[in-house]
DNA sequence: TTGACATATTCCTATATGGGAATGTAATGT
DNA sequence: ACATTACATTCCCATATAGGAATATGTCAA
């Protein structure tokens, strides 16, 4: 088998940095295809594809305005990422602590 | 270009749900490889295969203990991933409000 | 040394990409 | 009808998988 396809789920999609930037410039608010190009110097068929993908998986909306395709996030979609990640939140800050305590320990001595 | 090496960082590493197994498996403490195999169910080819990916990225850390090898979740590594989603925090919580008043607003109709 | 156990690596292959270039399509103004 | 604007799609291609099978490597025990 090879990899799983981008559009696979939300995981696979953020995976790539282009679209990560796309989400995050729609975070502040619904754009047009042409604001995304002007925004972040993609071509403008790079920008089309991503937003496909993003589509494919729910990571955003679309609405038709006269010529312009106004996108949008849907942050809903991203937050089985966000609760995946999570579950190691109590590990991080074990392990952190651990570091502060033979940090710590070092000045003692 | 093709798409990015899943060493190439975090993000890709994750994107293969396999990998999100084993490393929440990680995460409940350190285990040989062996014990993954057991655990999961997978070739241990693949679980060696997959180890070596999250290795790459750091998001585990390996010792040797006679002839197992035990890994361990570097919980560090993942909270860029954590950073990133929670940058939209803020607009679920928006968006889902405005789900719910919507639904209210049916509801006094 | 030999054998058994634990893990890693290599070889193979079908498949999915992302960018570039070119072209297609839809909506608007005149 | 026609040109223009705004996007989307298609074609091409180098590249990186993930799994399966087979094999290699490393460690310990007798």
């Amino acid at each position: 088998m090879a990899r799983a396809a981008t559009t696979s789920d939300a995981f696979n999609a953020v995976a790539e940095p282009r679209r990560r930037e796309i989400l995050q410039f729609l975070a502040t608010g619904e754009r047009s295809v042409g604001e995304i190009v002007m925004r972040l110097g993609f071509e403008q068929p790079s920008v089309s594809k991503h937003l496909r993908v993003l589509l494919e998986v729910k990571l955003v909306e679309v609405r038709r305005d006269g010529r312009h395709m106004r996108y949008r996030a849907n942050a809903e979609a991203i937050r089985p990422l966000h609760e995946w990640t999570s579950k190691f939140e109590r590990l991080w800050q074990h392990q952190l602590l651990s570091v502060k305590e033979r940090a710590e320990k070092k000045n003692t001595v």
